[in-house]
DNA sequence: TCAAAAGTGTTCTTATTACACCCATGG
DNA sequence: CCATGGGTGTAATAAGAACACTTTTGA
């Protein structure tokens, strides 16, 4: 083999872009820079990948450290690698972007949980490095899976309303949607179980709860059925 | 900043999966390995970043250094980073697809060209490392991309027949199309100029030739407008 | 009794599918 | 004159879009 050594001076990152739905708002999970370049900038979380890690298992550790959640939805986007992109040397990051229940979320004691916070998408303005790039590109991914993958229930929480789950859609792709078409499409897939439970102390009349059938739709999916909003 | 020494120890590639089209065939080039692992072996053409060489620089000179074409279409796919994926070390690999025309390239005189290959894709066997997984991440997205980006015509030369057009969709998609409702379709779009050309010297009634309007196809996307076939 | 959100059908329009015959050319 | 692929239209079906009122609850 070659003599090579001259490129092993390289490093490599994660960064993961995590929504959560909150409040019928679509929010991302940032952390405050506690050292230089764009110290005390609020960032997206990520790390350098450890020499005998595997890229996912990077980006979902530094899930965990950070929300104490394992098992969320995780997905690989884009790898940035800009030659000056990293004050530190040559650094390429690979971007991914986890769907996580913001009601299982318990900010951690940990120190580096401690310096994170929800932040509404909308009111996200410049982030350091090429943050702002990444989370564009791991947005624009989600509003285009959410649309052909039932991913948007990794949002919620178990139990949610129709309402709850238009909102959310419409947070995500940005837009108004039909309330009676809305309902009749997603009713029709048949991936929601009606739970026969209502929600209890609103001022109005209490919506019915649902459950999303996972199993059901692997077992439609393997057979070729395509989800579709 | 902490002592990060211990990172910088890693390299990474691009590896390039080129497609072309040729005899109503869908087909990818590989090289031939000239060195260990996997000697001889048929594999993706790829190489190490340069250190001061930007990712999408370095699939482009891969694409370039074995073709002599530049400005062809080009898409970063996703990033394969297995802890044990390279003998050398620890090396992740960015995945490009390009999309080229087969009648622009010619076999370079150049001591690397000599040793690829254009490859009909259901005769393309196990590759070495992880390039069958590349291989199928990137003609998934293509297979993707092509119904909603009018990216198919980079495979195609610059005149061509609505039936040439039709069985480019076919291979890629892997299905068979209504050759009445493809046309329909297709001609809708209104992105096709019809040259006032015809076919020379086909035993049988020759046909139009037509030409992409990509300018158009510009003007119309900034304005909403979405290919989808 | 009021405010607030839940729940529910129909019509119209548009897109998709299925399908078969005549035409122009070279050999 | 035959073989080969080029070129064309219509009807049936399915999907999507638009749209307004009644119901249930807590305050």
């Amino acid at each position: 083999m070659a003599n090579l050594d001259g490129f092993f001076k390289s490093a490599f990152t994660v960064d993961n872009v995590i929504f959560g739905f909150d409040d019928g708002d679509l929010k991302i999970l940032l952390i405050k820079r506690g050292e230089e370049p764009f110290l005390d900038y609020w960032g997206l979380p990520g790390y350098f990948v450890y020499p005998d890690e595997n890229l996912d298992a990077a980006a979902n550790r530094v899930l965990e450290e950070l929300s104490g959640l394992k098992d969320v939805y995780l997905e690989q986007v884009k790898t940035f690698g800009a030659v000056d992109r990293h004050p530190a040397g040559r650094v390429i990051t690979v971007a991914y972007y986890s769907l996580v229940k913001i009601s299982d979320y318990k900010l951690n004691a940990s120190s580096i949980a401690q310096k994170a916070k929800w932040f509404s998408i909308p009111k996200v303005s410049e982030l350091p490095f090429d943050h702002s790039e990444i989370l564009e590109a791991c947005f624009n991914r989600l509003k285009r899976r959410v649309r052909t993958r039932p991913i948007g229930f990794e949002l919620l929480p178990p139990k949610f309303t129709l309402t709850e789950l238009q909102h959310l859609y419409e947070s995500i792709l940005e837009t108004k949607l039909d309330k009676r078409n809305f309902r009749k499409k997603i009713l029709a897939m048949n991936l929601l179980v009606d739970l026969n439970e209502t929600q209890e102390g609103v001022a109005h009349r209490p919506a019915r709860l649902y459950q999303f059938d996972g199993e059901k739709y692997e077992d439609l999916f393997s057979k070729g059925f395509n989800f579709e909003l």
